[in-house]
DNA sequence: TAATATTTTGCAATCGTATGCATTATTAAT
DNA sequence: ATTAATAATGCATACGATTGCAAAATATTA
């Protein structure tokens, strides 16, 4: 029995006022005496009626609803930072549409091409970088686009992300400072500014103790490249004596190899680093000592400046960056004098 | 700069055409000539329009959205059957909106009331159920409801799980092969109807084979309850020889404790067996023998069952069970002669 | 070529709600 | 008690599309 909805009219009709008396009430801060509110309410809840959010979409312009696009939801991170944005939104009001832009749907332009079809109020670029072409589509639609986890791309955009190049010389003055002559890095995917950034502050950091690599290879922010990567890595005479890996979703797959493959013993052959402190890097197997990417402070932000910029189009584009401490653990030697962060 | 929305009046105007021409030029299936396709597609690409969805909904009572409510995007089976269904619903032409439905934001029935504003075309419930009450609601909404990975609660909505009674089986038949004496159980939430069938089928099997229970705690799908679940299970005077965990995300949790607490050698001392194959189960610091949910298959048969309930609302509600394979890793002794699935 | 069948097209109504404007009811001020 | 100011209400239109219906254009048949 497929049933029909129902609409403001019919709540009007059953408490004796107009429909636009019944819009009024559910719309906050508009002008209703207290009886009609009464009236309306009860009349309402007696049919279950709820204002219908798409017809009011198209008076108001304003959906209630943020396109979120993500790639790479087997990096813990993510999950993580999907829960508390929705969670921090659906707060506000507004709701979380979710689109993949896996490598197997093709072109992120698709992708966001579907996403202005529903009249979003805003978009998330989690990790993931667009065209030009069309950033000047969202642009000319009107439609905030935020970077999360990535940064530079475009400066017509707000960006937030951790401090990474601070994170990268947080580890390298750690890594120093517990003595290791020869240090590793295992890099991500080289076109993300995040992968950049870390890099870039680790050597920055280890020169600056004169130090600098001992070795260098790519795993893409991937798993299997990781574990190539450290094939390659420990294949030299003289195996590096630490390793710094951009994510902690590589170097768990980094510590595998050098334990079950290499046999060697973490921390007291190799010190391993990583970068996020997902959840399981704090778990005994791997007790990993991380760079923690302040995933609530980064959603906060991000809502915050997100909301801001729906509410004032002209709003100008911020580019956060949030400072994370260096968790320590067990994954790395940890020098006498005591190192703080 | 503020931008204007294109609309289909202003290409029908510079095609030349009425604006319905324009609508049927981007309506599957309608009657249009190739001129008049031609003169509409070039118009609309010159002025960058699409069909406004929402606009759409509200004629055609299809949003093309689904409605999808998740709490526990920390075990990781979710962020794997999310990507999967959202990829798949894309393909179709759907998308999904995401509602968290955590401890934080209150009760669920207050998320469904919000999942219903939107208009949803159907919704799906991962792991979580509904009042009645609610139930109901949608019901006279004629929204279709599917429960992921929960079966039981409703016979109205159908539901895709794995075969969690049959998985619980095969582990029992599984550590009985393998010799074990002394085998405890860990339970997850004892509402969850997947919990409830593991452990059914698991203890069934123990009895067919004239063994039972040795121990059992309860861990509630928790990673902090199920470390102390473990310390009380291994607390009496003779230890566990095999221990089956619920879920994978508690299994690691077994284990680290009984490894870094404990001191106790896997699966030497203590046998352990998940369940859902989670991706870290095949990491080798955990490499664990567990239960193989097929989110693929799962996720495959939902949106198969979902996009049938769409289309036609007669579709009576299906209870659908997967069968998954017992997955032998490193974590559990293995008996000699070889076990077959 | 004329008559008929078929395809295209435009008109106009509709979906469910918000909102400017004019009107009426209510309250405040004198 | 009268008047002025304010609040509440209803009417009618708009948002951007889809779709039934009838008219116009094209294709088919004899």
């Amino acid at each position: 029995m497929a049933t029909k909805k129902v609409t403001s009219l019919e709540v009007a009709k059953l408490a004796g006022v107009s429909q636009s008396a019944v819009s009024r009430v559910f719309t906050p801060g508009a002008s209703v005496s207290k009886k009609t509110n009464e009236k309306v309410r009860s009349a309402a809840l007696e049919l279950g009626y709820r204002p219908n959010i798409l017809a009011r979409s198209l008076i108001t312009g304003k959906s209630r609803i943020i396109g979120l696009v993500v790639s790479h939801l087997d990096n813990y991170f993510y999950p993580e930072a999907l829960e508390l944005l929705s969670n921090a939104l659906q707060k506000k009001g507004y709701h979380v549409l979710v689109f993949m832009a896996s490598k197997t749907s093709g072109n992120i332009d698709d992708v966001l091409d579907e996403i202005l079809d529903y009249q979003v109020d805003a978009i998330i670029l989690a990790s993931i970088a667009m065209s030009s072409n069309l950033a000047n589509r969202c642009v000319a639609a009107g439609v905030p686009v935020m970077l999360f986890n990535r940064g530079q791309d475009d400066d017509r955009f707000s960006t937030v992300t951790s401090d990474n190049f601070l994170g990268g010389q947080k580890v390298a003055r750690f890594l120093i400072a517990g003595g290791h002559k020869r240090i590793g890095y295992i890099a991500g995917w080289e076109g993300a500014s995040t992968q950049h950034d870390r890099e870039a502050g680790f050597i920055e950091e280890l020169k600056q103790h004169g130090s600098s690599l001992y070795a260098r290879e790519v795993g893409n922010f991937n798993q299997d490249e990781a574990r190539q990567a450290t094939r390659k890595m420990f294949s030299k005479k003289e195996i590096p004596d630490a390793v710094f890996v951009a994510s902690d979703d590589m170097a768990f797959a980094v510590m595998d190899v050098i334990r079950f493959e290499l046999g060697l013993k973490i921390p007291e052959q190799v010190s391993v680093v990583g970068y996020d402190d997902v959840p399981v890097a704090s778990w005994p197997a791997y007790d990993l000592t991380t760079v923690r990417q302040p995933a609530n402070r980064m959603v906060a932000e991000t809502v915050s400046i997100i909301l801001e910029c729906i509410e004032n189009p002209e709003t100008k584009p911020l580019r956060i960056e949030i400072d994370g401490p260096l968790i320590l653990r067990g994954s790395a030697k940890i020098s006498d004098k005591s190192n703080k962060e």
